[in-house]
RNA sequence: GCCCGAAUAGUUUAGUGGUAAAACAAACCCUUGGUAAGGGUUAGACUGUGAGUUCGAUUCUCACUUCGGGCUCCA
């Protein structure tokens, strides 16, 4: 049995002791279920009228540790359908599973130890009294039954295990580490981005500080696809009701559409999304081969209108930018262009350290209602980008039903500070926007022949992508992208001239630099400057204003050599220039 | 939208059924200091919004708004 097993075990164990807990202090609450995951486990109870939260942890938590002493080794029982349905009296949930397990299986087998037993297929630890001792709840949170919105809503509760106390304390010391490095928390401290509440949820507004480091992130990506032949083109951000008709998004989306009416009558709506209006762009002239592929991009606000429960920080926004480009394309290219923006992506990432996870996003053949299109395309399409991604030998993830509705994608995902992962970068293929535009061109043959369109985002949303970044270097960003990268610190008032004179050159030089004017002391304006995350302290005394010098400590507390002006330019700017991360 | 929790100064927090306290930040004064907090003074909050209970509510109750963690949903 290896580790993981082990580990699986312990928790689906503990599963087991924590519903124990729950059933002799609320004898009333409903069993559902309690699988292990990632990190713990959890259990799903219907309490009824009761509410239960996170203050009745520690009674549940040591109801659970006077129960283990009497628990010896899982004992597995086989049961009738009609006798496991008895051991749940009032409970429809357990019913419903017994039902569903005795189609295929006469027997049903519960596990039991101490007086406890549950209806569970097995996968146990063999000593629980000694074994199960390093637990730890978590967490209170509200889950539907079976995971659908139409049933009733019921109360889980996570925890955690490990093996010793070692173990769980590492683990529960690195969620509090993760919450240093929040990007609510430290957007915030740094000042970069907020929300106002007579803005509204889910509509960020940033700082000069915050936008600073946005338009830099984007005009890397910028620099990237300007190698690769595209062109930037610009759209208004509402439309009529037509153009959506026509795309299918209307229909598909007419929930998170925000609409607006003008004083004529007419229904326009806010852009979900930038393709349609990118189609018009393509199709207004006739186009030749020769002018194939067509290649725009765009960085712009679309808007969706999110359920507020769904709103999470930047991550999940009802204003997002989205780095947004379509390629306009024949068949025969689409792999040159699919493998030229893997390339982007790859260069973009690879720049900051990013471990990026590959998804292969495919339609889900049960539920071909929620797509365009027929299934063969579908199969054509998937195929293409199957292969693509094999070439490229990096390992994939596929995810059935995480299609677009118009194409299968490639997404990649990173990760946050609390190790949930996002999408950022996409990669689609779309059949179905020119079918539905008539988007062609005129082939060599000099017959028309239908395109297809690539829709590609690099950071995807600028949101979500810049909250991945400030949790990735917990608001240390390098160099390039600091937006204080000097700052300015003298000694005394005596050096406030000089501090000004080096921060105009370094100024002049395109270096960000701000000057320290305060009356305090100089330990104290490093403590500030640190705290901001400047990369650069330059230090200006008595020495260095006569020697026309800087003293610089770096961001790290690495102190370097005094260096003449010209010098420190240079190496601030070579640095600037590489974007290296350190 | 649903479940649980939260909301007090710019920020982080304390506190009480009798209209609020501190630290940091800010302004000013003293201090002119060599690599993570020198000292003082001043100003700053109708305690998220609206109702209700009460002689009296920041405190108790309800609704709403916003935020956090989940669920559902994410073109």
């Amino acid at each position: 049995m290896n580790d993981q097993q082990n580990l699986d075990n312990l928790r689906h164990s503990c599963a087991h002791l924590l519903a124990a807990a729950v059933i002799e202090l609320w004898p009333d609450a409903k069993r559902t279920i309690g699988p292990t995951i990632e990190n713990g486990f959890y259990y799903d109870f219907d309490f009824g009228d009761i509410k239960i939260s996170a203050s009745d942890f520690p009674k549940i938590e040591q109801r659970m540790r006077e129960l283990i002493k009497t628990w010896e080794k899982f004992e597995m029982h086989q049961l009738t359908p009609e006798q496991a349905r008895k051991e749940y009296p009032n409970n429809p949930y357990k019913h419903e599973l017994i039902s569903e397990f005795s189609k295929t299986d006469h027997k049903l087998s519960f596990y039991k130890s101490g007086k406890y037993w549950d209806l569970c297929r097995g996968g146990h630890i063999d000593d629980p009294s000694q074994q199960l001792k390093h637990f730890k709840l978590l967490s209170v949170a509200g889950a539907y039954w079976r995971g659908n919105e139409k049933n009733k809503m019921l109360t889980r509760i996570y925890g955690t295990i490990f093996l010793t106390t070692e173990e769980l304390n590492k683990y529960l010391m690195q969620i509090e580490e993760a919450k240093k490095r929040d990007h609510k928390k430290l957007g915030k401290e740094l000042d970069l981005f907020f929300f106002s509440d007579l803005v509204g949820p889910g509509l960020a507004l940033w700082t000069p500080k915050g936008t600073l480091i946005r338009n830099l992130v984007d005009d890397f990506v910028w620099q990237l696809r300007k190698e690769k032949g595209y062109q930037k083109v610009m759209i208004p951000h509402i439309t009529k009701k037509e153009l959506y008709e026509k795309s299918g998004h209307w229909l598909k989306f007419a929930n998170e559409l925000f609409k607006i009416k003008s004083r004529e009558g007419h229904l326009f709506a806010m852009k979900p999304m930038n393709c349609p209006h990118h189609t018009q762009i393509f199709a207004h002239i006739p186009r030749s081969y020769r002018d194939m592929p067509q290649r725009y991009a765009e960085t712009t606000v679309c808007y969706r209108d999110e359920q507020t429960g769904e709103l999470s920080g930047l991550s999940r926004v009802r204003s997002f930018t989205q780095d947004d480009a379509h390629v306009f394309c024949q068949n025969s290219q689409v792999e040159n262009e699919f493998n030229a923006i893997w390339d982007i992506v790859k260069s973009f990432y690879s720049a900051f350290g990013f471990q990026l996870k590959v998804r292969l996003s495919f339609h889900d053949p049960n539920n071909m209602k929620a797509y365009l299109g027929d299934e063969d395309g579908w199969k054509k399409t998937e195929l293409t980008l199957k292969s693509i991604a094999d070439k490229r030998k990096t390992g994939y993830q596929l995810a059935i039903g995480e299609a677009a509705f118009y194409g299968p994608k490639i997404d990649f995902l990173a990760q946050d500070s609390l190790l949930r992962q996002w999408q950022v970068a996409t990669i689609q293929l779309d059949m179905n926007m020119p079918y539905r535009f008539d988007l062609s061109c005129v082939n060599e043959k000099g017959e028309k022949e239908r395109i297809v369109m690539i829709h590609a985002a690099i950071m995807g949303s600028i949101e979500r992508f810049l909250s991945i970044l400030i949790e990735h270097f917990a608001g240390a960003f390098p160099l390039w992208l600091t937006p204080v990268q000097v700052k300015m610190i003298p000694i005394s008032a005596d050096q406030l001239t000089y501090a000004q004179q080096v921060a105009d050159l370094l100024s002049k030089n395109g270096i960000r630099v701000e000057v320290d004017r305060r009356a305090d002391r100089m330990q104290k304006k490093i403590r500030d400057a640190q705290l901001e995350k400047v990369y650069y302290m330059a230090v200006v005394g008595e020495r260095e204003s006569a020697s026309e010098t800087v003293t610089v400590r770096e961001r790290s507390g690495k102190q370097l050599e005094p260096l003449k002006l010209a010098k420190f330019v240079e190496l601030v700017q070579q640095k600037i220039t590489q974007k290296s991360v350190d």
